[in-house]
DNA sequence: CTGAAAGCGCTTACAG
DNA sequence: CTGAAAGCGCTTACAG
């Protein structure tokens, strides 16, 4: 199949076509872009212009078919990172989502690169999109300003914007649940509980506050007070995790709030290479089925990503753009006892 | 900022910014695409059309601009999944190699559907890419096939095809690596070494038969011989390694080397849901920084992304069209002991 | 130093 | 049942 005329290089367009089949450049068009039956060409042309262009290899030319268009039904979407399940799982399901949907997902990688993010949505906004999903983004307002200037519809994922509709995880209700989770198994394990310590994000990020919030509500419904030593933000990394633990002075049974897989990563290197791993008890926010199977992790906090992206896409089908702000629940994951009670 | 007119919805064009301007779309074309200097536009038009531009939001569009360019720049990528952290590098990876090399890249995921993919590669032939990299795809021939037709150019990354250059790790030398140190660590904590066991892929799969064939050269020269029953290749997911090992009678003290990260899971769940894992050690083909935290895993073999990456710029550079296969060599990561000898 | 004009490959009213 | 024609928003020789 796919027997290229010989005589060029260059791909067939529906001249070429119409040429070959003996039919007008309109005809080919409209066979093959499927609005012949209400133009009433006979099945027999269409039969045979269909034949040829499968022929001839023939794909349409998006850019002069878009060009000519309405409407592109190209959907975007930056995501920060592919390195973690997460971002993995948002990306996969959102390519899904659209094609269900009848649309064109393009999807784009700005490695927390604030200019770098600024650039793709410009680029996105370049390709005709209609619509951007905006994940994650350090300066998603930025974003949202270009794009209402653009008159694209722009919605925040993950990280919640001032300038557009915010689908963001219930972070306060996660960390709350996990909290309660980890202080239960620690005196479980260990007999009393004593407060945790919480590791991972930045002071000044959205999400790491409202989970802090959720960390320290449980211990209050507990009656417990987190010292502030306890209470570690030196970004994501493994590393700055693992620095940041240098040092700590940490009794003799304890437990660990890890704000993400990725800082998860470091603290659980540093800490089997330091200490005997019986001693700690840990929780994650974020699913990960690997550190899923770390004996010391008692349970995770799997965001609910298909339940953030449909509420991403009934945003966009209503034509929402006030800044909003919709909260999608987590699911809490406790994990089966690994590990021996000492 | 980006303050659009408001007389109209419509994104502005060339004609627009040339009549607020006063000067004309070609010169304004030419400002806006860097040309003006060989055009010798005064640059105080230049300053003036980029200010109006800014002004209004203005983004170029890509449609209609990459129809009248002679070339797209467009490269495009197709990867079966995002939920691991070999095809989540990939992706990461090529984007930032494609940027560097100014080009615009595209990816998109086919969850290892073979109609997905070529349906993918057909939409990228649309989008005028020019080249195209065909990653772990079950059936790159007929897109190699499609490709050629179009006068697009093709490389098969990590799954060799035959019509098309291909660029595939070592999959031989890194299975055979990996299997010598799981024997070493087996003898080292166990004593006298015994044949392991092979889990993980598909005997139809051309990875998974030259990971089989390296494991069984390591056990050639160690003058250990496999029994057939310790090979078992039911496909990469959990679930299926799982069943696979239900009624598997295991020996006092075993290793197991397994064909995947994504299988790995499966095995560690079942294996510490079934066993006391003191009794096992593993190693693993491909990397994962969690798995790699996993007290019985003795190593991981870490292909060689960037390389390989490299490997298929290079190639797409030199206009190779070929179906040569490029082997690059797998990194073998050993990891330290976080397991006590029996 | 600058503009008018042709044309990239399509789609779609419009006129038969 | 079918085709000629206009036009989407650019780029680029070409002619001043």
């Amino acid at each position: 199949m796919a027997e290229n005329s010989s005589n060029s290089s260059r791909r067939p367009t529906i001249y070429d076509l119409a040429q070959i089949a003996g039919s007008s450049p309109s005809a080919v068009s409209a066979i093959l872009n499927g609005t012949w039956k209400k133009r009433r060409i006979s099945a027999a042309t269409a039969e045979r212009v269909t034949r040829i262009a499968t022929e001839q290899g023939y794909a349409v030319n998006l850019q002069a078919s878009l060009l000519r268009r309405e409407r592109s039904h190209i959907i975007g979407m930056i995501v920060p990172k592919y390195d973690n399940r997460y971002f993995g799982a948002i990306a996969e399901r959102f390519e899904t989502m659209a094609r269900a949907r009848g649309l064109f997902p393009v999807i784009t990688c700005t490695q927390r690169d604030p200019d770098l993010e600024f650039e793709a949505a410009r680029e996105m906004i370049s390709y005709q999109a209609e619509a951007l999903v905006v994940t994650g983004a350090t300066d998603p307002d930025r974003i949202a300003d270009f794009c209402a200037a653009a008159g694209v519809r722009v919605i925040n994922l993950d990280l919640p914007g001032r300038r557009a509709p915010s689908v963001v995880s219930d972070n306060f209700g996660g960390a709350r649940d996990l909290t309660r989770l980890i202080l239960s198994r620690l005196s479980q394990d260990f007999g009393a509980p004593s407060p945790l310590w919480f590791i991972g994000g930045r002071p000044q990020d959205h999400n790491t506050l409202e989970r802090l919030r959720g960390f320290h509500a449980a211990h209050d419904e507990a009656g417990l007070t987190v010292p502030p030593t306890q209470v570690i933000m030196p970004g994501y990394s493994p590393d700055k995790a693992a620095t940041a633990l240098i040092g700590r002075d940490f009794p003799a049974r304890f437990g660990i709030f890890v704000n993400s897989t990725i800082t998860m990563e470091g603290v659980v290197r540093w800490l089997s290479e330091t200490l005997d791993m019986d001693r700690v008890r840990l929780g994650c926010f974020d699913w990960d089925p690997f550190a899923a199977l770390l004996p010391q992790n008692v349970g995770m906090v799997e965001q609910d990503v298909s339940s953030m992206l449909q509420q991403v896409f009934d945003a966009i089908a209503e034509g929402r753009d006030q800044p909003t702000r919709i909260n999608v629940p987590c699911i809490l994951r406790p994990l089966p006892a690994r590990v021996g009670q000492p």
